[in-house]
RNA sequence: GCCCCGGUAGCCCAGCGGUAGAGGCCAUGGAUUCAAAACCCAUUCAGCGUCGGUUCGAAUCCGACCCGGGGCACCA
């Protein structure tokens, strides 16, 4: 051991109890083996396995976070910043007589953690857990007060059981519309069986079907195709995004609007796949309008809303020219129909098949058939076209319209006239009933392709006068819009869409409808690192759910596991389910309650969003083997109550990228679970706040390449990295951009209330900002100061002392707790900060020792941000047990305000005087010393006084004539 | 193109009709030290993105525009 090392600085022989980052790591150290074995963050319930010794007289609050991918890159300092502020609030709550659970789990399943297992070569089990076990260290170190015994990951076989389970539910429920909610399959069923429901005839999209005929006559594969078409889960052949790259197909909200995979970033082709479905549509209506009674930041529920697409407008029937068929098309402006000139089918329109005639009729245009001979020709042309493009380059080209003439003439049915229906990808056959009726008048992209295609253009509102555009798409009146039998000329548009509406319905041509922008939810992947599905097919193919008493259905070990990935360009590939490689896993002999039979697994595995779409529910009560939860205990913490119409979490904080694909798949279960009567909630989060993000500088040398920022120099406002000039902009953190700060490294450095306190004072939480490594030494001595405010640095002793504090202390302090009190219920944790700083900067101005009844509530208010050092210091002041279900201090009101406050005397606005008055002083008593003001009376020079404006105590404004 | 959110000191941010500044970083000066770091004390720095309007009074309310960030985008 050398010399410099084994003696003591001077400074550590004059301050041997400074608070350091040594300090703080044997103190935090030391209280986070105390809030462990002390169990201090253990949430009673109501009953079970977790309850407590007595009443919960407590009012409850429920603090979630979204629970993290275990990443093997291990935490950076942005990862936390919404655990540090759940943490803050939870113990807020607590110090103000809430019974607060929260805690965290892990979303352990899905494609990170398979790529990541991929990429190592490892079982993602085994990677999976080596990376939760780290994240908990790390986790651990920021004295998160988590109720560790609810905690668990979604790859638990304990836990995904229950998700097998709620697939079985929805998988036996179906939506009743005259009720407006789900129910057991088995009442459908019970009902087609005794005649009281018809079975339904002719319209399953599942092979086969009841065609109407009684239940008692089909098949077991009739019967369940009929059921296909109802339960709420259901498979089926359909057009799906099939990603090559990924080795999967993905549901819409996991597509860019460019066509691509939200994760990879890889191109998405349209396939015509077998695949589960949920059937998220039976609950648009619901979906959209509970989000009116949640508190949510307004731009999430209008994503969500934006997202669902619920249009209202008309279904109208167009007869075919000459045949019997009929296109259907949706509309949200009926009322323009008379300007219907020409109709679209969308390229994947089943109808164009039929309508096709052989030749080209007379007089068609040269420009129309895209040069083939016949129509048939042309469309299939066209057809294999728009396939063949990938979403990506239907976007790259553009606006431009395309389409070819199918050859058929349909019916405008208001006026009689022959219009020629087209074939064109601007019509897409995912939204409405995939046909359009065009009107370019009144439509942007109608009169582009009218345009390109020669197609006659007929207005039906009058545009203002003046009006040069093209289409026009606003307000006005009706006009070229009567037959003999109605009229909508000079109705405004409302009043023309309801008389139409009326006309359609009447003659049965057409009725008024809503339609919604969103879509089935595509459930099954081809990976391995999901949740199988409950489900066995027989030999004829039809699938069987399995018994509750088979679940958990376990993920089989498999030599490989990694997904069959293609040439992210090439469309022209089929997915491959891992599972499906592992015969003996596929193929079983079961009972399923008629005998042993042989049975194929289903083997596609679930999306990573299963598991965290119920998860809330979980945390209640983690380690029942017989209900998904108690419902007692949903009741408890969950339960619909005042000012929650709904129920659901008090806080759940997360990044704002989840607005659609995982708040609405939660919603969706939550729903359901609520409607088949096993929870009291009816929406799973009744708050939701959306953390910024934590950004970072990242230096670029002369070749555009990140350089280590940690080793970038700045002189004179230049940065300089091994003496070359570098480039600095403002991007995420992270390894790959080198300017990755962990809170290892800050813990390390400063301790954990430092990190904590930083991210909490950086700025509002909802706002992204910055990360500066510089600027976190400004909590550190913050901590410092109050150490020192406390204890002695030298002797190590308590300084505080019984004697009363002075007036204006006295002050400081009862405005310290309002303003924090009000400050943390807000989440408004960087002014909270502010506060403690301003009052213990006071103290230490003030010099001398601390009145304890100063330090004593100023340590209970710096606890929920820096519970470390507040125990500690807690502790010291001679109390026994910890802190975290202390009350916080209450304000007194008569010393929240200042023994006086300024008064600013203005004469036209501008300040001429200040004047030093008590806060209760009078309107009539401030006027009039203001005019006696000298100063005042100086800067009147006797002008005369018009209006005297006055809002006491802060301010007298004199207006002169 | 449409819809959100935001532009306040060199930087991160308070203030959201009434004195432009709560807090932190940085910088500078002082104190301390044999010296340095740390700690302590003090100070500098903006007229609130731009232009109009409302008002006795606008950073704050309203309108238009500019800049930055996010979302949506052939959805009939």
């Amino acid at each position: 051991m050398s010399e410099t090392t084994s003696t003591p600085s001077a400074a550590e022989t004059a301050a041997p109890h400074r608070y350091t980052a040594e300090l703080a790591a044997e103190i935090e150290s030391r209280w986070q083996d105390f809030w462990e074995a002390d169990q201090t963050f253990a949430a009673p319930n109501p009953t079970g396995d977790l309850a407590g010794d007595g009443e919960l007289a407590k009012p409850k609050a429920f603090v979630m976070d979204m629970f993290p991918y275990p990443s093997g890159a291990g935490l950076h300092v942005g990862h936390p910043l919404g655990y540090i502020a759940t943490d803050v609030f939870a113990r807020f709550q607590r110090m103000t007589g809430h019974n607060v659970l929260h805690t965290l789990g892990f979303d352990a399943f899905g494609l990170p953690a398979e790529q990541y297992a991929v990429q190592t070569g490892t079982h993602p089990r085994t990677s999976t857990e080596a990376n939760i076990k780290n994240m908990q260290r790390q986790l651990r170190r920021l004295g998160l007060g988590h109720d560790t015994r609810r905690s668990f990951a979604t790859i638990d076989p304990d836990y995904y059981k229950w998700t097998q389970w709620i697939f079985l539910q929805i998988y036996n429920s179906w939506y009743d519309e005259e009720a407006d909610r789900a129910r057991p399959i088995s009442e459908l069923i019970a009902a087609f069986a005794d005649g009281s429901r018809p079975t339904p005839g002719g319209t399953s999209q599942a092979e086969g079907s009841g065609g109407g005929r009684p239940w008692a006559e089909l098949t077991v594969a009739e019967r369940e195709a009929v059921l296909g078409d109802y339960r709420l889960a259901y498979s089926s052949q359909s057009p799906v995004n099939w990603c090559p790259g990924l080795g999967t197909v993905l549901a819409n909200e996991e597509v860019t609007a460019d066509g691509r995979s939200e994760r990879g970033n890889f191109p998405v082709f349209k396939a015509n796949l077998r695949q589960w479905m949920m059937r998220i549509t039976a609950y648009a209506d619901r979906l959209l309008s509970d989000l009116d009674a949640l508190d949510w930041p307004e731009a999430i529920k209008l994503q969500q809303r934006n997202w669902i697409g619920r249009s209202e407008g008309a279904r109208v029937d167009f007869a075919m020219d000459g045949r019997d068929e009929k296109i259907t098309v949706f509309t949200t402006r009926p009322d323009t129909l008379f300007g219907a000139t020409y109709m679209v089918l969308a390229p994947e329109h089943p109808l164009i098949d039929t309508v096709v005639p052989a030749t080209w009729p007379e007089g068609t245009r040269e420009a129309w058939t895209g040069g083939a001979n016949t129509p048939a020709e042309a469309v299939e042309a066209y057809r294999k076209q728009a396939a063949a493009k990938s979403d990506v380059e239907r976007q790259t080209e553009g606006k431009n319209k395309t389409g070819v003439f199918s050859g058929a003439y349909a019916v405008n049915p208001v006026n009689g006239e022959k219009i020629p229906v087209f074939v064109a990808d601007y019509v897409l056959m995912g939204y409405g009933t995939g046909a359009i009726m065009a009107v370019p008048g009144q439509d942007e992209r109608d009169w582009e392709f009218a345009t390109v295609f020669e197609l006659p253009i007929v207005r039906t509102v009058q545009p203002p006068e003046g009006w040069e555009g093209e289409a026009y798409t606003g307000q006005g009146p009706a006009i070229n819009s009567a037959n003999d039998e109605i009229d909508l000329n000079g109705l405004d548009v409302a009043e023309a869409k309801r008389r139409i509406i009326a006309y359609l319905e009447e003659r049965g041509i057409g009725e008024g409808t809503v339609n919604f922008r969103l879509r089935d939810w595509l459930f099954s992947r081809q990976r391995y690192w999901g949740e199988p599905f409950p489900i066995v097919y027989d030999e004829d193919g039809v699938a069987h759910a399995l018994p509750e008493s088979m679940l958990p259905l376990e993920l089989p070990e498999v030599e490989d596991y990694s997904p069959r990935t293609f040439d992210p360009d090439d469309a022209d590939t089929e997915p491959e389910t891992p599972l499906s490689r592992n015969e003996d896993w596929v193929n079983v002999e079961l009972d399923l309650g008629d005998g042993v039979k042989r049975y194929r697994r289903e083997t596609n595995t679930m999306p990573n969003w299963a598991g965290s779409c119920w998860y809330e529910l979980r945390y209640l009560d983690p380690h029942n083997d017989q209900r998904l939860v108690d419902p007692e205990i949903e009741q408890y913490w969950m339960g619909p109550r005042e000012g929650q119409p709904h129920g659901g979490v008090d806080l759940y904080v997360g990044g704002a990228e989840h607005a659609v694909l995982h708040l609405l798949y939660a919603r969706f279960w939550s729903k359901v679970l609520h409607d088949l009567g096993y929870v009291s909630s009816v929406e799973p989060f009744h708050k939701l706040f959306n953390q910024g993000m934590i950004q970072a500088y990242v230096y670029r040398d002369s070749r555009g390449f990140p350089v280590p920022a940690a080793e970038v120099e700045e002189l004179g406002g230049q940065y300089r990295w091994q003496g070359q000039p570098v480039k600095r902009e403002l991007g995420k953190m992270g390894k790959s951009l080198k300017n990755a700060v962990t809170p290892d490294e800050i813990c390390a450095e400063y301790g954990a209330d430092t990190l904590r306190l930083y991210e909490m004072a950086m700025g509002p939480l909802d706002v992204s900002r910055p990360w500066d490594t510089r600027a976190v030494v400004g909590q550190y001595r913050l901590l410092q100061r109050l150490w020192r405010n406390v204890v002695d640095e030298t002797t190590g002793e308590v300084t505080v002392t019984d004697a009363e504090p002075d007036e204006a202390t006295l002050r400081a302090l009862h405005k310290t707790i309002d303003g924090v009190r009000g400050d943390l219920a807000g989440l408004r944790f960087n002014t909270a900060i502010a506060k403690i700083t301003e009052l213990n900067n006071h103290l230490t101005k003030a010099g001398g020792p601390v009145p304890r009844s100063v330090a004593e509530p100023l340590v209970l208010l710096i606890a929920p941000l820096a519970p470390h050092i507040a125990e500690e210091l807690w502790r010291r002041l001679g109390h026994t047990g910890s802190l975290a279900h202390t009350d916080l201090p209450v304000a007194d009101p008569a010393l929240v305000q200042d023994e006086s406050v300024t008064c600013v005397v203005q004469i036209k606005g501008k300040v001429k005087a200040r004047l030093e008055v008590p806060p209760t002083i009078a309107d009539a008593d401030l006027e009039a010393q203001a005019l006696a003001d000298p100063a005042v009376v100086a800067a009147l020079g006797g002008a005369d006084i018009r209006k005297v404006i006055v809002r006491a105590p802060k301010l007298v404004n004199i207006v002169t004539g």
